[in-house]
DNA sequence: TTATTATATTGCAATATTACGATTAATAAT
DNA sequence: ATTATTAATCGTAATATTGCAATATAATAA
């Protein structure tokens, strides 16, 4: 079928697969690399610094947007993109919580 | 196309993206909550756990031992998984260093 | 107005993923 | 030996994802 059952799990675990699967591929993981590299907002060269097409690139943009790691403001000719700081802290928050499971657990085999 | 371009990025983007498309999936999420809160292996019950069938729950069980969080062990004639619990502590500080790019940057929009 | 520049959208081809029925393989129980 | 149980594998259908060429859009510049 190629359809995730989304609505047989909960809604955290449709929260955290959600989240995981942005962090799913290479470029956007770059992308965001690179974001945090400048610690600016960066109009343009993203294209250059990643290597793939520019629509490409645009689409995993839209990815990041909408599930709002990162925002974008019109600079003249050019939009600016920048890590949406304040929710990368919540989102944050949310993966390191499924992360940290293991520290209440022992070891069982 | 369809076939992620791997080999323009670094090994590291790709280890990251490679863990977290594992994530990226409320199945294999709800499969690790599952296992690490029974804290034990567990053989059989997971298919009427989760509610997908059970050539669904071993393929996504496959994608998780393939990535190396979980282990399964032969028992008679089921098999019992458990967390990994040493590759989830490396996987986690894999995935915690990526998150935490955020600490190191200042605040520019 | 007409370029120019930068990004988004559309449309499409190729590949990947999700899900499950049917089957298989392996052991356990009778 | 036969039958039941458990989990993997195979085959297949449906949907999703990736990537890019072509095109559209939007804002400035000439």
């Amino acid at each position: 079928m190629g359809l995730t059952k989304s609505e047989i799990f909960t809604e955290k675990q449709n929260e955290i697969s959600g989240i995981a699967k942005v962090f799913g591929h290479p470029a956007r993981v770059a992308i965001l690399q690179y974001l945090f590299k400048i610690d600016s907002c960066i109009c343009g060269d993203l294209v250059e610094e990643i290597g793939l097409a520019q629509p490409t690139i645009s689409q995993h943009l839209k990815e990041l947007k909408n599930v709002g790691l990162i925002k974008g403001s019109i600079e003249g000719t050019s939009i600016c993109y920048c890590i949406d700081k304040e929710n990368w802290s919540s989102m944050k928050a949310i993966i390191s919580e499924f992360l940290n499971q293991d520290l209440n657990t022992n070891n069982c085999c």
